[in-house]
DNA sequence: TTTAATGCAAAAGATTTGCAACATG
DNA sequence: CATGTTGCAAATCTTTTGCATTAAA
């Protein structure tokens, strides 16, 4: 799913006052690294981050790539997702949802769930940590791995 | 946290009839990796896994390792979680719980909670694949990389 | 102008694979 | 005995790092 334009709008300005508050330079290399995460719907690796950046700015590295990717991931704007069997992959889609993975193939599929937004966190978890987000993982066998047995 | 003999034992007595069930060969190699993830409360990686079965069976190589923990994956006695940052882990158990991640350093804290535990799954679900398990997975900052700033 | 970020190339790490020897059912 | 599994070594693939150059504030 590719994300509207206003929406990815929305976000890059939110990235650009992030990147002031945080104190890192606003690059053009990062602009696009972000906005490349923004608009797809997808849950990219860094390589094909790059793949897609590199058509708009054929100069830029995949080492910048990964640099930014975990700068952005520092900050909050971006997270990671680790899908079995597969490389890192990242998200610029903070808001509330959901995943169904594949324990098989690593495929990985958004849903929203009303009844899954406002979930009841148990005390004890604040003493770990400061809680940011909280997802509803849902693990099994996708229907084409089921079928190749 | 170490996992209770008898718990051990029972999941053991499980692993080995999986096996039979899938008509995969029962090895010495198999049973102790599968040992090793079942006795450990932790989420090892690879590695890990292999430095505790070396002790026992010095002759055991990484490559076996990582072939049979994918096949237990495959089998699903064993399952994958995707640390933030970190290379793949494994987990034995299978029951119901948790996760706390902290998206700077990765750790992961396990914990239980009831009112977690019978979550309502949409029913779109149903229609991605086979459900096996559902847990939820609470994101943030730990302690230790907060104060880190 | 000062400092941080980039690109390059090389290093480091993690994971997988081909194959001959071996163990299991 | 037939077949699947292991260990080894090498290959592959992913991710990170050092450093000189360049660009942002």
């Amino acid at each position: 799913m590719k994300i509207g334009k206003r929406e990815v709008e929305r976000r890059i300005q939110h990235f650009q006052d992030v990147c002031k508050d945080a104190g890192v330079k606003l690059t053009h290399q990062r602009l696009e690294i972000f906005r490349e995460v923004a608009q797809t719907g997808d849950h990219p690796d860094a390589e094909k981050v790059f793949q897609g950046v590199r058509k708009r700015m054929p100069t830029v590295s995949l080492d910048t790539v990964y640099r930014t990717l975990w700068m952005l991931n520092d900050v909050g704007l971006i997270r990671t997702i680790g899908a079995s069997r597969e490389r890192t992959r990242f998200d610029a889609n903070l808001s509330d949802h959901h995943h169904f993975v594949c324990r098989k193939c690593g495929k990985m599929i958004d849903f929203a769930a009303d009844s899954l937004d406002d979930l009841h966190t148990p005390d004890v978890v604040n003493t770990y940590g400061l809680i940011e987000s909280t997802h509803v993982e849902i693990r099994g066998v996708c229907h084409k791995c089921a079928s190749r047995q």
